[in-house]
DNA sequence: ATGAAAGCGCTAACAA
DNA sequence: TTGTTAGCGCTTTCAT
């Protein structure tokens, strides 16, 4: 518990400068003052071309004067678009899992940087997928918003294809399956699991394993792809299934890494890049090199693992790209078009971890 | 610029799987197929009281089977309350700086789920603070919120003091003046930099550098603390303007740090963890010591601080407890009470880059 | 170029 | 307990 420290507020002045001024609440108030109906004051703040332009101008100093500004619910009601996009993140297979995901946050700050920069607002909702698994429905089918961005598809697979069926303005970040309804942007997790197995193996490492836990399908899908590098090199991989949405990940690492009982592996393959950091410095405090003796790849590329020491080998997913593309996505959708996914290949970028 | 892979979609049903089944999309509608009127059902589907038990059951069953919801914005216009909070982040002392600030968004992801909890939405904005200043008014102006949390002062304290005076539901986070308007929570960034710096000072350090760029006023707050700290103990502080907002810092922290030549610094406190963070890793790769031959200390206390190597010691902001706040006191004044601003005092968070 | 009038879909006060 | 009625504040035909 914080102990808070009070502090004395200045003093509020609640009434107007002026007594005498009338309070303008509504276009019908400004109307009046105007001398006009309120429809002209409504194509004069929309700046439609139809209105003469020295009446315009006229209504848009008095707006400005009396800080008035149109009530976007009724506008919103009645024109019937809203200008809000919802974007939904799903907390089906990890309740502890916080919005605070690093990946999903990143992802969130690209998507308001493009959403705004288009001219839309963005409703965030925290969604916790219950028996109902209506957590999806409340969003689109409430006429609150324009369109819908899922971030992560979780374990709720079936439930976004099922609404994907009837609600089209609708793009959602995840795993890609053959033939699915619901239009997705991602990266081939599997490819990228594969990439950074083939690369350890082809540096030395012998003695796998995978660090993080396959609740999610994306994980589930790099731990395939690391499997598959290996098998092919006639090695075997070692699953730890580390959590990643707590703070406890350090714990679990060492853990998971045997807190210093030797080296148990020589090649390491990370569900995400804040797993790999763990590992980093788990290792470190073990005494082990890194990349002589064991080496670490990440997988996401945050901006935090070009800081990390040493800097972290790690499969880039392109965040920004991404964000940038579901938005075009989703702007083409509420345009009545239709759109193809699109999976992203991963790509390595290798700094220290690995030799 | 990436490579997208095409996908090849599924077939989509736009048809409605019965042909005969009538589409309902607003009260009225659903009333009709009950044979009451819009009133009850508005009122079952909100669960009042009032409503008969069975007549109740009756309608939501039916609103289910036919995957019917109210429209939200109608119902907002019409109750004069819309369930949503908006969050801004003016980005106004540094534009490059985007809303993936890893501080703004781990408070960020903190506050969603307080609001989540707390039953309300949250409508994001970044907001680009330019000439004609009405960024801030645009949220509290539209009616498209019930209350307004603002992320960060930047450089518009003058204009949220301006709004605060005639808009009572806003609840800012940054830096507190005694006797302002506006309701403020926020770290004592001053005594978080003096601690960090007399901490620093009792173990040794005498070459102390501030590392990071003072144009928002809370890491010039903290600077401020730094340098009274060490005033206090006859030293001096060298600034090292860093900017934390863009993908540079690595560099920026190379740069100022004299890309290893030699030990300028023997105690080091950084305007945040991030380029805490990078300079752990350049004073590592000149092969300096830490803490041995310099001492490094954050400021913030993101998670990633417990994962850095070594584990940084930082000045903790309690940022899950400051979104707690925020929204506890937010809601206080959507009810019409008034609130006093809280300023949380830091603490100290050793762990292994100070000895 | 502007005004009048009809709603957008819902809620709530008032009746019954 | 339920129905009726009157809007919430705006946009948008349709007239003029």
């Amino acid at each position: 518990m914080v102990e808070k420290l009070k502090v004395e507020e200045g003093v509020e002045t609640s009434a107007p400068l002026f007594t005498d001024e009338i309070e303008v609440r509504t276009l019908a108030d400004l109307a009046r003052l105007a001398g006009v109906s309120a429809g002209t004051v409504s194509r004069a703040l929309a700046g439609k071309s139809l209105v003469n332009v020295e009446t315009r101008e006229r209504i848009q100093a008095l707006a400005r004067k009396h800080g008035f500004r149109p009530n976007q619910m009724a506008s919103k009601l009645r024109s019937r678009r809203t200008g809000v996009i919802g974007v939904v993140i799903p907390l089906g297979h990890d309740r502890r899992q916080h919005i605070s995901d690093p990946f999903f946050l990143t992802l969130l700050g690209a998507l308001a940087d493009h959403l705004t920069e288009s001219g839309y607002d963005l409703m965030l909702s925290r969604a916790i997928p219950d028996e109902t698994s209506d957590w999806l429905e409340r969003m689109t089918g409430s006429g609150m918003t324009d369109g819908v961005i899922v971030i992560g598809q979780s374990d709720q697979f079936e439930v976004i294809e099922k609404v994907a069926a009837q609600y089209r303005p609708m793009v959602v970040w995840g795993h890609h399956r053959p033939g699915q309804t619901h239009c997705v942007v991602g990266t081939d997790n599997f490819l990228g699991g594969k990439l950074a197995t083939e690369r350890l193996i082809r540096t030395g490492a012998r003695r796998l394993a995978f660090l993080g836990a396959t609740g999610g399908i994306e994980i589930a899908k790099r731990f395939e792809g690391t499997v598959a590098a290996a098998k092919t090199a006639g090695l075997t991989v070692t699953h730890l299934p580390v959590h990643m949405a707590d703070e406890q990940v350090g714990h679990e690492v060492a853990a998971a890494l045997g807190n210093g009982s030797g080296t148990d592996f020589d090649g390491i393959v990370a569900g995400s890049d804040l797993i790999a950091m763990s590992a980093l410095r788990v290792l470190y405090e073990n005494g082990q090199r890194i990349p002589e003796e064991v080496q670490v790849i990440g997988f996401d590329d945050l901006p935090i693992a070009a800081q990390t020491f040493p800097p972290l080998s790690t499969v880039r997913q392109e965040i920004q790209d991404g964000a940038r593309i579901m938005v075009e996505k989703l702007k083409a959708r509420i345009a009545g078009q239709s759109t193809e996914s699109a999976v992203m290949p991963p790509s390595l970028v290798l700094r220290a971890s690995t030799r």
